[in-house]
DNA sequence: AATAAAACTTACCGCGCGTAAAATTATTGC
DNA sequence: GCAATAATTTTACGCGCGGTAAGTTTTATT
């Protein structure tokens, strides 16, 4: 590695011995340009160590190649694995993905976009917060940069919506509760902000009256995202009051179950499928915990990995054709049931 | 807000009636411009919305307002939560964070670096994988960029390391299990990545000695960061044929030991401080999920607060002044125990 | 070898801002 | 009220690259 250190472009156009726009070319797409030239630009990149100024190269295109990834609370380990792959395919598409966390809150969730609105992505991928996230100002930003969601959905917003089918996984969790033993109550927060509650909520309602059974809700307080200390603290008081309508319990999600299976615990209650377990629970969403909870939790695996490559295909289709979506497209994926050792 | 639209600087400090670098002054810090110029700008800033293009600002700045976080693996909600601690420790500095995850590999660590070098932060702080990290790339890159590290030392790397006293933390834990009941052997990876496991090794053997016991090594196979799964899969073999030396055992960290809690449910084993416990198990992080395992985890809470605003205000004090620090700095801070059901 | 096509060079402009130095304006002391 | 000084603003220049058009050289084709 030589010593001399390479200011921009002009002074390593003049090291390789071509012209600037030659090296420019190189770098927006390395098969533009000769075999022999590329060569020689090769070279004399391992032997100088240039690389052009990001922010140079940015200030004049009008777009960028990043990709802006926008999740929810990268505390819940559940997005941090979703993050994770869909990072993964966007730099596999020749992409920088950038990852923020709205951290639970609207104003950052806003703040995030504000901030993605600075770099000028040529797309993004959004699950937003739900009903807590400010709508409006999310359409604005969609309407400026080719936005798809993930996870929940927002009436209309962005050009496109990835998410699971929870008609279809709940029916199955619920079904696979009813055969196999009492019918599930359903444990929920009374007030959710995660559209998919909502639908999950309605979900489990249809599919018990589909069996034929009445829907029974467990409504707890809570707010905010710190679901398994609502499970835990309201858990507890439920099953000490002997509150709980049923023994087999279906949470909303798996860190409600999580917390409801340490209340139960807490309680003296064994919880599981065999002869001498005093209670079932299951959840939603096959939390990377899941399988280590005390039982393991049965619960709904999302195809997140079907999510995620739906979102960056969409997304590098409309950045590709420079033109957004003649329609907003909603498509759902199956969820599949892991049975583990509490329901 | 004004329909019109604000191309540039010039035409937004046209709009407020003074010059563009005034305006860029503002940008900068807004208290270097007059109490009246001020107020026309930020009337002007709300009727017009104008934000200055952040390529444009950083292509001239020899320092960007941005500082780096690397953390070896987002998927892990320990560093997910210290993460988020100090990206808002940044963000209060008047920084923005740029929160990177090396996704337990060595050369996406690396790449992060790459990605950052790119960028031109004004400082990184870094967790680094430890002992399968790339250490020479790193200090390379600690040498052009200011770099603190936490979390995990790599000796003489970066302006200054801050992590947590494992001989204190652990001495802690060690002497409370032997105070309490039987003394503890310790269960860790044959074979960690992590130095702070080697710390943690060498301290219990240390406090084990030190108190007239011998100290008793479970050292398993595994490698990767997959804790859980090797605590429960190695952890069911081991206490099916009972080869544990012990009945009270003290994780290596957290995951491990969720993974082992898992394994003694499996395995019929009742785990806790009652009278009708059989097996006593303790960890040591204070995994944000320590709160609700079956029973909920006895462990070692590290400061993290301290370490990352350490970490946030060494870093912060090297940009300000300018200049290197004359000696590395090496801070270590203490554990709390934190007592609960398991041990 | 003639021709066409591809690749490259030259020359120029524009992007949106930072920054040092010069010019202006405000403040202070007397 | 006036000069001296300090605070603020403006002028003037540069940053490192993208993009384009016209001209030149190289390569591929026949």
């Amino acid at each position: 590695m030589s010593e001399q250190k390479v200011r921009n472009m002009e002074e390593f156009a003049a090291l390789v011995g071509v012209s600037r726009p030659t090296v420019s070319k190189y770098f927006n797409d390395p098969s533009s340009v000769r075999e022999k030239t590329r060569k020689r630009i090769e070279v004399a990149l391992e032997q100088h160590d240039y690389r052009p100024n990001i922010y140079a190269i940015n200030q004049n295109r009008r777009q960028t190649k990043t990709i802006g990834l926008v999740v929810p609370n990268l505390t819940d380990p559940f997005f941090a694995a979703i993050a994770r792959i869909i990072e993964g395919m966007i730099l596999e598409a020749g992409f920088n993905p950038l990852l923020l966390s709205s951290h639970a809150g609207p104003d950052q969730e806003i703040s995030n976009l504000d901030s993605l609105r600075a770099i000028k992505p040529a797309g993004v991928l959004l699950a937003p917060l739900g009903r807590a996230s400010k709508v409006d100002a999310i359409a604005e930003f969609a309407e400026q940069i080719p936005t798809t969601l993930f996870d929940a959905n927002l009436d209309g917003v962005g050009e496109a919506f990835f998410g699971s089918d929870n008609d279809q996984s709940v029916a199955l969790i619920v079904e696979y509760l009813c055969r196999s033993g009492e019918p599930p109550s359903f444990f929920e927060l009374e007030d959710p902000v995660n559209p998919n509650a909502i639908k999950r909520r309605n979900a489990y309602k249809a599919a018990m009256e589909r069996v034929g059974r009445e829907p029974l809700f467990v409504r707890v307080e809570g707010s905010g995202w710190d679901f398994e200390e609502i499970g835990f603290s309201r858990g507890r008081e439920l099953i000490s009051r002997k509150q709980l309508p049923t023994s087999t319990v279906l949470c909303s999600n798996d860190r409600l179950a999580i917390g409801l299976l340490a209340a139960a615990f807490d309680q003296g209650i064994s919880v599981g499928i065999g002869e001498d377990c005093s209670m079932r629970i299951a959840g939603h969403d096959d939390h990377p915990f899941a399988r280590y909870t005390c039982p393991s939790l049965t619960t709904i695996s999302q195809d997140y990995v079907a999510i995620g490559q739906h979102s960056v295909d969409t997304i590098l289709g409309i950045i590709e054709r420079g033109e957004r979506l003649d329609q907003r497209i909603v498509s759902l994926f199956e969820g599949r049931l892991v049975m583990r050792g509490s329901a």
